[in-house]
DNA sequence: ATAAAACCTGTAGCTACTACAGGGGCAAGG
DNA sequence: CCTTGCCCCTGTAGTAGCTACAGGTTTTAT
């Protein structure tokens, strides 16, 4: 069997999936990436397999996902089949978890473009946003 | 001159303005409250000036400001007169940051919808969802 | 007078990184 | 072979905005 896998630095793994090389280091130490082999001179040597799981974690991470949650959603991958409806589950409750955070910022986005326009019509010494919030 | 002033203990303070105990102690260690007189016996004695600065900071926090952003707002409101223009400029700034964090939750949810919908009709012994956050 | 409640202090924990300091490894050019 | 420079190693501390103790003191109500 020829040993055609790829290995990756710390630093070129950083390159190849887009997430920082201090980061990585990170998420080795919160058991998120499993610990790599070490050179003679004790430097990660990295793998594919590291490759791809990393890119998923990126990937959780621009959609929200925390820590754990990726953590979770990584065990439910690697336990196949049956899983499938957890997995989905739990997007679907992260979904609502940022639909709700969507709500509460319109909400400020709204009372603070009421603040701003009580400005516009200013005409009192006063600044009516902080008098508003004051009182 | 009568001394009508009302004054409070740290949890009366809190009650009164639905910030927490432990956050006023916080608020004061961060500079953002002024640290208030004290009983013979070492306990923080507040007044309605307390008062009415700590329901400006909650509203405030309520509205997504960030501590430091409410010390300036404050340090506007404390110089009176033409600062006006500057809590307007503060406050639509901080609307673009909340306008921004709003599109980016919109385009995490519309991912996430998109990744739960592949799931619905799922006929494939392997999950969607995991399939294409992996590949 | 006593017991319970509230208060005091300082410190550690949470999330998800980021940024050092002070060393050592590694690969390429001379 | 040696040097130069870049990359990597470790551990620790810092960021925001709280929250939650432990272990002790004061205040308040009965």
């Amino acid at each position: 069997m020829a040993e055609l896998s790829i290995t990756y630095s710390r630093g070129q793994l950083a390159k190849s999936t887009g997430v920082k090389a201090e980061t990585i280091r990170y998420y080795e130490k919160c058991g998120l990436l499993d610990a790599p082999a070490r050179s003679a001179g004790g430097h990660r040597i990295y793998t594919d397999v590291h490759a791809r799981r990393l890119t998923f974690i990126r990937r959780c991470r621009e959609l929200g996902f925390s820590i754990s949650e990726i953590d979770g959603l990584l065990g439910l991958a690697n336990a196949g089949g049956k899983s499938c409806d957890q997995v989905r589950q739990a997007t679907v409750s992260h979904q609502t978890d940022i639909h709700n955070k969507i709500k509460d910022l319109r909400k400020m986005e709204k009372t603070l473009k009421g603040l701003v326009l009580q400005c516009e019509g200013n005409t009192s010494p006063s600044c009516p946003i902080i008098e508003t919030l004051f009182s």
